[in-house]
DNA sequence: AAGTAAAATGGTAGCGTTACCATTAGTCAA
DNA sequence: TTGACTAATGGTAACGCTACCATTTTACTT
């Protein structure tokens, strides 16, 4: 453990107004104030608003510190997420970050690298500092993690995946059912020898190619020869490897289902560096429906998969669980939406 | 001012172990154990290591908040910047989060949304804190928001800009010197009229647009009809738009320098779309060399600003300081590199 | 062995708030 | 007016740690 604490010759904080001084100076008790910020319309207003002006006059703000030692509670809520810089997490961060806008919570972001034992770490030590509560990607928590929250009283919330039996809460969807939908739009389109291209650190490449598996073979299609799997992060540049890897080993595939859309992106410009028409003699499916994808050329056919929302909802979610109203909906499917767009639009 | 606080009957925290304890089945005073987390080599090494032992045993971790209290000061870092989605922050961010990795640090981010006043009331919140120290992005702050900066004894480091003028300390590089560079790089490559494609949100186009007209006011050209700026947040689809806008407002345009990667992106798609050959047609440049730049087709030269690099530095440069070791250099230039790529490769 | 400086350690009083309960003020019906 | 209840308020003891300084050990000289 990596020593970072200031020496003692780093300088502390002049020291500021108390809640005792606004509380003398309104002529209330210290408790007054105490609630006048924690649960205004328990004071009455005409005590209320002479507190306000105290307050107002003096600059007060309350110590979170002080209030996180004798609440043993404490404002944040920790978030776990496998990356920082895949832009599926940025849409969902955004999301998490306008829904709490206003409020007091402070969020804090943990980056647990697509490992969970350094999500295990991570949700260690912020159980450590009594959060609101937590957010953390998927369901693949290893028992010691999943232990640890069941056991304290945060409240969780898992994200990006649906399942029926949450930790606590989850919002997310159902990959399988997202990718089935995608496979099935290439045999509508009449595409017959699908590929599948996937960066291995997601977790949920692992239900996708379950889907695309079982899709393909009630299809009656052997599209075995024609899954490429990287360990290495996803990326453009990955996309584009993968892509011609498959037109090399696989020259007659005519569809490609890529797992995200930095994927897809790199596969398309592998196209077109080859001169291999996209649509007419490769599909090309994304997933994730980056904001580039419509505006691609050809434009990019992807799986929405409403991260924005997601992410809203489940901030959402969690503060009114932290408020005490229980939620009808434990567990909640926001769903998903094929956007066909030209790079699947064979004729 | 939205109420978040958990209701009465919300469930507070277990109690847990406390330094009291330790110190008692350690057999020794509660400050020996409070100094063996805070400056372990100021204990005797035989002390150290039974209450280490004590410590493992017990499962006892120190409580963040009542060390804020007691110290007046807590150990996170505020980071502030204009905007989550924006690839090239989450590049940053992904940089600082590496460098405080294994340290007892926690992260903090305020989404500014490119609003000098949030920003200002994002550094109030994180001040009244404590904080070990501040990351704020640019120079552009309120002089509110500077003095109150200035006051504290948080440290301070600026990034994204470079100045020798920072407000404690600064990392980062000059948007005007890496433009020029790129513009002069069109020149070099017999391109003689340059555009100017940016969204207005980043005060650092500002800088850029600057440099773009020395440069080519120097070189006896007038590019003023052909700047395009909207206020809409940069996207790749944007870039389309602009781009469009563009080839039917100044059809003579030969050379196209984007802000942004993504709108350089949305350009090159454009020109695909209309068939307008890159870079024999029009050259195109974008800003921050995304990953993607180098597998587009053409490949696309970009303007790389080491932003992995300028997150680790600027987080290593806050650590230091606040460890007491004041740092040698207060204002650090990263530089820029621009990377000269296909889609400028003129024959 | 004694003397001195340096290293190691500990006692205690806060840090600024909230929880818990007790008390006082206010409201309304009879 | 009084009783009976509710609303509003306040006193005080934690919460778990560190700062400050005093004290005790140890290490080293001579």
């Amino acid at each position: 453990m990596n020593d970072i604490s200031p020496k003692p010759n780093a300088v502390p904080r002049k020291k500021g107004v108390t809640i005792v001084d606004v509380a003398r100076e309104a002529g209330v008790g210290n408790m007054t104030v105490s609630r006048f910020f924690r649960d205004p319309n328990r004071v009455a207003p005409k005590t209320r608003e002479r507190i306000a002006k105290v307050v107002e006059r003096l600059g007060y703000a309350p110590s979170p510190a002080a209030r996180a030692l004798a609440s043993k509670r404490s404002d944040f809520i920790g978030v776990v997420i496998p990356s920082i810089t895949n832009n599926v997490f940025s849409d969902v961060l955004d999301g998490l970050y306008q829904a709490c806008e206003g409020t007091e919570v402070q969020v804090q972001i943990g980056n647990a690298h697509y490992d969970a034992l350094e999500e295990e770490a991570i949700v260690k030590s912020f159980l450590l500092q009594n959060p609101l509560g937590l957010i953390i990607t998927g369901t693949q928590q290893t028992e010691a993690t999943k232990r640890m929250l069941r056991m304290s009283n945060a409240r969780v919330v898992q994200i990006m995946e649906y399942t029926n039996d949450p930790i606590d809460m989850i919002i997310g969807l159902d990959h399988k059912k997202a990718t089935a939908a995608a496979i099935e739009h290439f045999l509508d389109q009449g595409y017959r020898k699908p590929a599948f291209l996937a960066a291995r650190q997601d977790p949920r490449v692992q239900f996708r190619l379950e889907a695309f598996k079982n899709v393909t073979h009630s299809a009656g299609i052997d599209a075995s020869s024609r899954v490429l799997i990287t360990k290495d992060r996803s990326s453009a540049q990955m996309g584009s490897k993968l892509m011609a890897d498959l037109l090399e080993q696989a020259p007659e595939v005519d569809a490609v289902f890529c797992n995200n859309d930095d994927i897809a992106l790199g596969a398309l410009f592998e196209c077109l560096r080859q001169g291999v028409p996209v649509p007419d003699r490769v599909g090309i499916c994304g997933y994730s429906d980056f904001e580039v994808a419509a505006t691609t050329f050809p434009s990019l056919t992807s799986v929405k998969t409403n991260r924005l929302e997601m992410g809203k909802r489940a901030m959402e979610l969690l503060l009114s669980a932290v408020r005490g109203e229980e939620p009808k909906e434990k567990a909640i499917d926001v769903g998903f939406q094929v956007i066909s767009r030209e790079s699947t639009a064979r004729r």
